[in-house]
DNA sequence: GTCTATAGGTGGATAGAC
DNA sequence: GTCTATCCACCTATAGAC
């Protein structure tokens, strides 16, 4: 049984909709005050739960990067092949992007020049999480024959990440989702698969000229 | 022989210091308090050339844009095959992330969900501008075979624009040149060329599994 | 064109009552 | 835990003297 836990979880909420600030209008663009308002309590109530912005904002990232990890799991759990596990790594930043918000660390490594140093200790430790985990689905993908690509892992992985972040980043500018769709689709094909994606590994090619 | 010009110009040292601290802080993270501060004079005598942060914003996306343009003419002018073109293309935001910034408008697509309306519309003309080049070169690159792609000349124009906007935030976020170096290489030897990166089209291809 | 002075607002953060 | 009240630093912007 729980003791005495508060149980809607004002933290919780606090960090909801903190992450969804974050994720609109960046961690220089929102204020205690914005939470305040919508969450109906006062800004003094807020620095009782997260004393400063500082720690809001590692808190924030902790959690994303907890939220991520969980999602990774899942995708382990549930496919097996490189190239499915690539797919729906990315079907989660398109989530995010659906609800017209930006990846909260692509957000914040943005502004990176203005955090405080906890948050960007933070941060790092987010991307390479990911880095890591897209590193191995890549090297997993490539000595079972389900990936081609040159190179590292470690290499493609981190230009995998940089460019959904900068596509996600230049959708949202253009309020146009498909253009995330049309590089995800276009990255997988060209470091995913030659086999796969296309059915037919050199009819695409033969579309040039 | 110059009339009566100012000499070192006021607007265009305020728009120098302007621009580094947007692509270091960010439009959020910076003030007129801090150009006033670089450059020794007071807010009020910024607003008497920039009346509005708006229009302080608006004016540099337009000086980054004409700049721009004018390197694109000087690339267009010094080489010839698509891919240099693309090289020296790079090379441009290359040198912006070797002064630790991060590209203006790059840093603006971030905080879109925070800008002031004219500031959006000037901020996607600019995008465009750099699509449309770099479509260009690509559908001239292909034509003449200097470059094999699938694909729509736009599409893989936007996915370039766009990961390279993500590979400088990145490497940045990193303070790891050298991060933003490898995703260049590794989009020139994917998108531009299987044959002239490599010297022998098939040769890396073969380093797979 | 640049200054001083100031308005009017919002930022993060704290003290102390309840 | 949440409130009222308040502090002080900083923000964008303007008025008016020089």
């Amino acid at each position: 049984m729980k003791p005495t836990e508060t149980p809607p979880d004002t933290v919780q909420r606090i960090l909801e909709v903190a992450s969804r600030l974050v994720q609109t209008r960046g961690f220089n663009g929102f204020s205690y005050a914005h939470i305040a308002a919508e969450l109906g309590v006062t800004k003094a109530s807020l620095h009782y739960h997260f004393p400063s912005k500082a720690d809001l904002g590692r808190r924030l990232i902790e959690q994303y990067e907890r939220s991520f990890v969980e999602a990774l799991a899942h995708i382990e759990a549930e496919t097996a092949g490189a190239l499915e596990r690539l797919r729906r790594y990315m079907r989660i930043y398109s989530g995010v992007l659906g609800n017209e918000q930006m990846c909260l660390c692509g957000m914040l490594a943005a502004e990176h020049g203005t955090l405080p140093a906890p948050m960007r200790r933070t941060l790092q430790h987010y991307f390479d999480v990911n880095e890591a985990w897209l590193a191995k689905v890549l090297e997993q993908g490539r000595d079972n024959g389900d990936l081609r690509f040159d190179g590292s892992p470690g290499d493609v992985a981190a230009l995998l990440l940089s460019s959904l972040e900068g596509a996600m980043m230049l959708a949202r500018s253009y309020g146009d989702p498909k253009r995330f769709k049309s590089a995800t689709e276009r990255l997988l094909a060209e470091f995913g698969v030659p086999s796969a994606a296309a059915a037919r590994p050199r009819a695409r090619k033969a579309a040039r000229r």
